[in-house]
DNA sequence: AATAAAATTGGAAACGTTTCCAAACAAGTT
DNA sequence: AACTTGTTTGGAAACGTTTCCAATTTTATT
């Protein structure tokens, strides 16, 4: 790889110095026109473009944030990084991605890697923000940075889903269905804060409203055995009507499983998911779900972390209540009177009903 | 944000000279070990973490590698980096990721950025390999780099999904069950030349196999509209029995819009996807799809520059061929005898078929 | 004890920028 | 003609590393 052409190099193609090619090429003081077209030509000739490592070890800051997240897959994420791209970009920064696959060990290491690289901030998701050894680091040296869908003491420092509000969000609208008893189902229930706050919160908003306690359905990372689970849990737990999915893939999953089960959903069974990823509105029945707006939550920490490095004033993250929607859907079932009462909610199954 | 410690503190506190703390830390030349326990103790106090900026300037590299894509909320894309991610991290590489939003312009200036950024190499997606500016850029420097999802002239600098001979699968795939004429459905056509490629495939496939030409089918990007364009697009092409969606999603929203037009999927309209997302397979009915593994070919692309890099020998992508597997699913239909042949394609909807 | 060989150490240059400062020059003003 | 003023210019230091080289110290050999 031939050797990109430096300042020097311009400098001596323009016969001038060094410093009269900075101060062309970034407009600060003062040129004649004969040199700053002499030094033009030189740039063109050579291709030349600034190093901004030379830059950035001069002015001591790189205009790269950091990010650190558990997924790139995981749509979810894949979106929050969308909507901070896309801030980023128009401010002239670039983003440098970690990514620890859920793994709590590697934070730290992400975290030391981005601090070494003298990224200007860094936007992260951590597996548990209460006892976060990266975290600290990044507080001690006061570095710029915001965390995204953790919670965090200090509000202008998180962009996050109130996860427990939601999930209790969740048990209220069983609850108005007439549901009694249901289940939770979790992925990776303990490599993240987030799968623990919805259980809690489910089971908060379950007992504020007199429902059954729900019943706990783990699996492991691949969903093979979950209809045999399934079978298991309903067998254990005959008197259960729904089941709260802590995202929506989950929730398409055991919608299959369901059926695989000859269960009709959401007639035997009612499903309620978490994310409102858009292919929810494309299935048959719709899904029920929690809508959260992943890029909006993105953007919102990056430009945290922009206004905190401009000094300028920080933009202001959705209240508790404001990081969340119910969705109704057709996985939800109203255990009341057997005929349908609003059509909305249909107790019998609408696949091929051409009015939905 | 105050101040890292930096080699000279180091040096200060250990009583000794740079070049000493330098030596110890990265284990290259002599030292006592009474040396080494100073500077270890020094390191320890400040907090030392050696500075990249410092360490590129002198190296002149980075440990950093550039990723220029479409999106990242694109599953396609986030598969691809995730399993890039993978591969980098495991080599000690970090990614510096810039998103085009599909906007052909800022590929060029994404790339003079990665440049400027002294990136030690570069994976991207480009709207048009054929004549992409920033591409030529990126070869007159030798920068070591590969294409991802873009077809190159040299096999070994591109991993990508064949999409014209995966069209033509899909081509045959209508043929087999007897389809002769189909529609397809495309976004963005004209912002990227996969999709070209990919209804060029279709086009000649069909021809191959005596079907009529396909009729194109085009939406813009809010899919709103998409049921009555359908509406129209079946009213004026009365005879079409099947649709090639150019991805998962506008196949699953098309099911949707037949759906609402009270159509029957597969009965009376068939249709087959791309990608091979995996919620295809839990959806009622099953997409019929070309499957394809982006993880893999974002792992492959990222471990082609590492080895331009490390100047090792270049992994080998896989055969054109060997770049999508057709998935059968219940979104096809068998024209033939309208009694059921084989029992796995359903002319008749299963939803509730607990067999499934 | 004298010498050779080996190990340990630190100074200084280099990497590509920006910016301070002083020098050189041009153009007015007496 | 002798100033002042203002504009244009380039040298040099600094940012944080690594590495070459020479100087010093230790160890081994005679």
């Amino acid at each position: 790889m031939h050797q990109s052409a430096t300042i020097k190099d311009v400098a001596l193609k323009a016969g001038c110095g060094v410093a009269t090619v900075s101060r062309v090429l970034n407009n600060t003081g003062s040129a004649s026109p004969e040199m700053r077209s002499r030094v033009a030509a030189a740039v063109k000739e050579l291709d030349f473009q600034f190093s901004e490592v030379g830059r950035s070890l001069q002015s001591s800051t790189t205009r790269t944030i950091g990010f650190v997240v558990p997924s790139i897959a995981n749509p979810v994420y894949a979106d929050a990084l969308q909507g901070a791209q896309e801030v980023l970009t128009s401010s002239g920064y670039q983003m440098l991605l970690i990514c620890t696959n859920y793994s709590p060990e590697s934070e730290l290491s992400a975290i030391r890697t981005l601090i070494s690289k003298q990224v200007a901030g860094i936007v992260l998701t951590v597996s548990d923000a209460e006892r976060s050894e990266g975290l600290s680091i990044i507080r001690n040296r006061s570095l710029p940075h915001c965390l995204l869908y953790n919670n965090a003491p200090v509000s202008h420092e998180s962009w996050s889903v109130d996860d427990e509000a939601a999930a209790a969000r969740v048990a209220q609208a069983f609850s108005e269905n007439l549901h009694n008893q249901t289940g939770f189902l979790a992925l990776n229930f303990n490599k993240s804060d987030r799968a623990r706050q919805r259980y809690e919160g489910y089971c908060a908003g379950c007992k504020a409203r007199g429902m059954k306690k729900p019943q706990l359905l783990e699996i492991s990372e691949d969903f093979e055995d979950l209809t045999m689970k399934l079978k298991l849990f309903l067998r254990e737990n005959p008197s259960i009507t729904g089941i709260f999915a802590s995202n929506d893939f989950l929730a398409l999953a055991i919608v299959r499983s369901a059926r695989k089960l000859a269960l009709n959903v959401p007639r035997d069974l009612s499903i309620i998911g978490f994310d409102g990823i858009d292919v929810g509105l494309m299935v048959e029945p719709t899904l029920a779900t929690i809508v959260t707006e992943p890029k909006m939550l993105g953007a919102g920490a990056g430009r945290t972390v922009l206004s905190f490095i401009n000094k300028t004033e920080f933009p202001k993250p959705p209240s508790a209540d404001q990081t969340f929607n119910f969705r109704a859907g057709g996985s939800l079932a109203y255990l009341g009177a057997e005929s349908s009462d609003d059509g909305k909610i249909t107790p019998f199954p609408s696949s091929f009903d051409p009015t939905n």
